[in-house]
Order: structure tokens, then C-alpha cells, then sequence
DNA sequence: TACCGTTATTCAAAAAAAAGCATAATGAAA
DNA sequence: TTTCATTATGCTTTTTTTTGAATAACGGTA
């Protein structure tokens, strides 16, 4: 019989910039589905996150780095686009490899833990 | 001269239990107030918590485990007073474990970071 | 030039989370 | 038996966080 974790190491990362809060998984998500979607508004729609805030984080991350992360134009064809530029690429690729150590580093902790459940 | 990460990876962790939420920095802290003071006011009223909420993670800790993590008695000579357990003492002490790892792995994953800052 | 859907922005509304207030119960000690 | 500060609890208020509506600007394209 295999035993099972009713206990989870578990958490969230993020990465800090020179004026807090860079990168974290919604900004990093919103980056991915912008890329897939060429639009700020469909990549808000997509992950039922209000145009608003996406447009928030947008500017935000844009203000960071030297070079932006996502390159906006408005008017046009369709409107206007949002495009990922190399920039927001890496950014997007770095976070995924941090994550994927995260996410190691819980579960190698889960399995240490040792308290015992109520009853259930 | 020593280079200045002005990027920095980080975040934060806890310890989900078979009904959500066990342990967490919060609740950490207040069960080491409460060791420290044995009262549960006093030691909401030293991190600047209220006792409300104090004492609700309290009777959810307590749910979690076999045994309790906090002792409270009512009434009798100063009003009555909250002593940790063994199992409290024990839990405390694990998740300080688990959280001097995950600082390690941050510290070491963020000189990792090339992320270049706009200006400052 | 008229049209289109998106970007860009403000401001009010709603939802969620936290805090604050009030009060009963408790039981050892004086 | 009176006192005392705390535990225990519900309920209201406040604060914070999100969301939604409304609107101007934009510039390729037909």
C-alpha cells in the first residue's frame, strides 16, 4: 500500500524588481496567453481576468526592464495587437524554469512531513 | 567591486492539510507568541493580530491534528491562559525547518536572475 | 472618409477580507 | 461570594481589494 500525504508542503514564488513585485504567475500567464492571443483584451478574456487589471500589469512590467515586454499599438486593423517581444519571451522562460525548481523543492519536502490527521 | 542584484526571487510557503490551510507564517508566529506570553490575547495583541482572528486559527489548528496544538483554559486566576503543546512545539519547529530551506533555495536562485533595470 | 475593435483611462460599484465592538461564560484566588 | 482578565462567540462596521461600466483615442482598411 502506497501511503498517502494528507499534508502538503506548498507556496508561491515571485520575482521582485527594484520596485517590488516583477514577475509572478498571473503576470507570467497574462504574458503567455498575450503572446498566443495577440491581444491584451483576449488574453484578459481568456484567463477571466478583468481588461483593467491586465492592462495594469502590462504597464507595470513594461516599466521594468530597459527593453519592453509586450509592444501595444492601438488602431488599426482589428483595432489594434499586442505583440511579446524577445524581452517578455525570456521573461516568461526563466520564471517557467524557476517554478519548475519550486515545484521540486515541495514536493521533495511533502514527503517529510510528518503529522498525523485528526481521523478522516 | 560586488554586484547588486536589484532582482530578487522570492516567496512564500505553508502547509496545507487535509482541509486546506494548516500552517503558515501567521499562525507560526502566533503559536510562538503564545508559547512565549501563554495567553492567546496577549499574543495576538503583540503581532498586531486580533484576537478574533487569533483564536479562530487557533480552533482551526487545533482541528487538524490528532492532538492540539494549543491548550486554552478559561477562567481561574488571571482570567485564564493557552499553553502549546508538544505537537505544537513540534509543529513550530518544522515549518522554521522547511522555511530556513526555501529561503536557501530563493538566495541561491536569485543570483541566478540577469533581468537588466530600466534605468535606476 | 466612415468603420471597426482594441488600446488607454477614469470613476463608481461590488465583493471580499479584516477589524472592531459587545457580551456571556469561566473558575482560581482573595 | 465577589473579583478579575481571559476565553469564547456573534454581529456590525470598516477597510481593502476587485470588478465593471463608460468613453476617448487610435489608425489600418474598405
Amino acid at each position: 500500500m502506497k501511503k498517502q500525504h494528507t499534508f502538503k508542503a506548498n507556496g508561491r514564488i515571485w520575482i521582485d524588481g527594484p520596485d517590488g513585485a516583477f514577475l509572478g504567475y498571473g503576470r507570467v500567464e497574462l504574458l503567455e496567453k498575450i503572446h498566443e492571443l495577440g491581444s491584451i483584451r483576449k488574453a484578459a478574456l481568456a484567463m477571466k481576468m478583468s481588461y483593467r487589471q491586465a492592462w495594469e500589469f502590462v504597464q507595470q512590467m513594461n516599466q521594468v526592464l530597459k527593453k519592453p515586454l509586450v509592444v501595444a499599438n492601438t488602431g488599426g486593423k482589428g483595432g489594434g495587437q499586442a505583440v511579446l517581444t524577445e524581452e517578455g519571451l525570456k521573461a516568461v522562460e526563466q520564471f517557467r524554469e524557476f517554478n519548475g525548481a519550486f515545484q521540486e523543492f515541495l514536493a521533495s519536502y511533502s514527503k517529510e512531513l510528518t503529522f498525523k490527521p485528526s481521523s478522516k
